[in-house]
DNA sequence: ACATATTATGGTAGCGCTACCATAATAATG
DNA sequence: CATTATTATGGTAGCGCTACCATAATATGT
């Protein structure tokens, strides 16, 4: 019996190999790979049969189940995915937009989508906004046209345009990291307003009184931080337009230094900064350390996102830590579950933040417990 | 005639919105945007031509090609690239394969490889191998299947198996990065070896002779420069199997730390310490610092990579810098070419390294100029 | 003038798969 | 036992596009 396949399956290469070479009149070249119709003649069943296999498995009787896989595996068939997108009009695509490659932050994410996702029919296709709302809106048009099985958009301030293309696909969307801004169907991340404030509380805590802000790229993300200081530091009665020091520059460690020393000039009374993220806060400690400004005790310096690296500086520095790779879980998570027919109302997953104090908050007396 | 033109997009659009509505016997519903045939229709002209326009617009005569223009905006038509792939057996997707995501290193080389994408028909696809070479071959042999424009990979051990793939497959292939290891097609990157190799003789130089290796997550990657740093010390006569140190731990900062914590105790000699990667360096700086060793007097530190903080850390870093994002864009220069029908012989493209000298390794004497 | 090469255009038949329908085979009901 | 539900299976006609061929329209040569 084994024996017979083996004859069979053979022939059937054989077959598919050649008949377009042997054919007198050029047909079309095809693949070359093993075909749906391939399996089904093997397996001696309709190609629709197969097809349904590999859908619904269950409403194909086992003795045919058997045949089909037998002829599966003997041809190494594998479905093209482009067929099957063509032919049902959804793709086993999610789409993820994210603004940059080159941050830790999203790759964090990404690590998170990966890791929920393998073992799943789904594959990820990544867009890279590079922080542009017009690149935003081609991209979100351009793979909305595919019809992606869902996307994640990591996005403050999506376009009106975007946002009803997206709601009116009907494909799930989620969007990651900021809770803040308007939702188009479901959410999953921390407040940032919330986090900000955190920060302006424990620096007020610790007895640091000119607190300054920092950020670079200024994005909406920044914006929205930075708002939430404002807000806080008026609260309390301290807020002085002149500790903001922003720019449009990309954020780097270097940048974070060259700020610094411009705010460390314009404000030679400032004890702390609150840096928009962590690359920032890291030039802002080594520019102390160049300076000789010694960090708590002149400085304190409180970052955004907790890198790894963060704890492991010296001194190690304070940051608020989002949990990114979470965010990244609980996305696909909820994508899969509405994809699997489990709808669920559109909703808000709030991941929640810690503000991890080190050393570069924790002045005086106060005992600092680093991790 | 614009307004005789609207009226007939009007009806044009009424047309294909509802003919599957109010069809009795439900036909297959379709992705609800305009066809080449819908443009076709409009323009008056056979779908063969519209789609002859989209690809060899020379080939079309003038007078249609201003219909058909005329007509793919009225409809805000955009092709459907699944169709496009499915019936020309190719599509317009550049696969890359990266080992990691959360690497700053591949995330500079990607960022080359989106600027010389950009405004051209290709898209890239990105497939994330997390240095696993059972996950590489799963991607290489998925990607393949959809008769990719072309492929990047970023690998020094590709399997035989995948190489064999890769090759009959007839897609233009180029590896990136390490020049070292089996080629397939084209390569573009530089000479780790050597790399390596000066490394140490800077080290040695500077006067430095206990000089360790520290290395995470041995990779093909690590073991090349592993490899090439011994050889070099044994020609000068100075090897010592201890002063490696090594580890499959992913990589970190914290991870530096650790591990130089190690080194030191197991080497209360060593006076230098080379690094096969940056974020390693940075932990070894931190933890002299924690322990009050000076650099460059008592420890001489080198990277790999040349991070953007390497510069900007107090004392700045010398480190090896590899030209990632020139290394991208290459990669695919090289790929238009070849897709563009500019055959080209495969060939190797050296971008060179250079090993930028910082204060972490310029002992004594010497004049630093540091970045 | 004619035959011959060179464009320009379109018809048709797929690419590999699935939605929709139809039918056959089986089970459940009275 | 006939009659109705419930499976199980397959045929057909697309999804939106392009390769292959055929034909029409124009230019070129002798």
């Amino acid at each position: 019996m084994i024996f017979g396949t083996f004859i069979y399956n053979d022939i059937l290469v054989f077959t598919i190999n050649n008949q377009r070479k042997e054919s007198k009149l050029a047909k079309r070249k095809g693949s070359g790979y093993a075909t749906i119709n391939d399996v089904a003649k093997l397996a001696e069943v309709g190609s629709i049969t197969v097809s349904r296999f590999l859908r619904e498995p269950k409403k194909v009787s086992i003795k045919l189940q058997k045949r089909i896989t037998k002829s599966i595996l003997n041809l190494n068939y594998v479905p093209d995915p482009k067929a099957r997108a063509l032919a049902s009009g959804k793709s086993n695509v999610i789409g993820v937009l994210i603004p940059s490659l080159s941050n830790n932050v999203f790759s964090d994410t990404l690590r998170g989508i990966h890791d929920m996702i393998k073992n799943t029919q789904y594959q990820i296709q990544i867009g890279n906004t590079r922080y542009s709302l017009d690149e935003e809106d081609r991209l979100v048009s351009l793979f909305i046209r595919q019809r992606p099985a869902a996307m994640i958009l990591t996005s403050l301030g999506t376009s009106e345009k975007s946002c009803k293309l997206l709601k009116n696909s009907n494909v799930p969307i989620v969007q990651i990291m900021e809770l803040e801004g308007k939702a188009i169907d479901t959410k999953v991340g921390y407040s940032s307003i919330l986090a900000a404030e955190e920060v302006v509380t424990h620096l007020i805590e610790k007895g640091y009184l000119r607190i300054g802000y920092m950020a670079a790229r200024m994005d909406r993300r920044s914006i929205l931080r930075r708002d939430s200081y404002r807000k806080q530091m008026q609260k309390n009665g301290i807020y002085d337009k002149q500790l903001e020091i922003t720019t449009l520059e990309l954020s780097s460690v270097g940048l974070g230094r060259k700020l610094f020393r411009t705010f460390k000039k314009t404000n030679p009374d400032a004890d702390a900064i609150f840096c928009s993220n962590d690359d920032l806060a890291l030039g802002v400690i080594f520019e102390c350390m160049d300076q000789g400004i010694s960090i708590p005790e002149d400085m304190g310096v409180v970052g955004f996102n907790d890198l790894e690296m963060m704890a492991a500086c010296v001194p190690s520095i304070s940051s608020v830590r989002t949990n990114r790779y979470q965010i990244g879980q609980l996305a696909i998570k909820n994508i899969l579950q509405r994809l699997d027919g489990n709808f669920r109302e559109p909703k808000q997953v709030d991941v929640g933040f810690q503000l991890i104090a080190r050393q570069s908050s924790n002045r005086a007396t106060d005992v600092a417990t680093p991790i």
